[in-house]
DNA sequence: CTAGTATATAACAATATAATTATATACTAA
DNA sequence: TTAGTATATAATTATATTGTTATATACTAG
């Protein structure tokens, strides 16, 4: 794929509030799938299949510890930059 | 509209090739549809969709200049933001 | 082994997005 | 006015994404 496609496909996957939100949740920290489930109210199939986009896409890896799979951001800082760029405006005095 | 949905449209948005690609050419200066047109070889009716999709989303916004509107990125640098933040990534020595 | 827990996948229905075609609108020039 | 150019919109079809439900897999504990 070209950068072009893969950027946008990066995008895309971000483009998601339940996935963008995942993301942002990994910020924190690694969590397991149910936490994951748990802290966005949807479905454990759901979790799942979101969290496969991200990961077809490269935004997170994960890695089994006995029972439960934990997820983490693979680039926490490209998150971080992205959001940066777009939330953090500087406010201007009233 | 909360700010991780704004946020993901945002995302959404600029996650399609050809959507993405009309971001870059118009880093390059504004552009009338025609030129975009020709630019990605899609159809008129199709660059006319894309180009209100980035508008909708606040990407872009276009001026009328008699017989044809310019489209041009309304904050650049969040588009150069972006993509340094994906792409521009510094490779280590072999 | 069995039962239980955690996660993934498959199949489906509902919805959304995309691209094409045809048509409409807005402007310019004569 | 009319004809021509540039762009937008509507209608349609094709395709993709989403969420649900049911089921499968992988592991743990006993």
């Amino acid at each position: 794929m070209s950068q072009n496609e893969d950027t946008a496909s990066y995008f895309k996957a971000l483009g998601h509030p339940v996935r963008l939100q995942i993301a942002r949740k990994l910020m924190e920290g690694e969590k397991c799938v149910s936490e994951v489930e748990n802290m966005l109210s949807i479905s454990q199939a759901n979790t799942s299949q979101h969290l496969s986009i991200l990961k077809a896409n490269g935004i997170v890896d994960c890695i089994r510890k006995g029972n439960i799979k934990c997820y983490f951001l693979k680039e926490p800082g490209k998150i971080q930059g992205l959001l940066a760029v777009l939330e953090n405006t500087i406010q201007e005095k009233g």
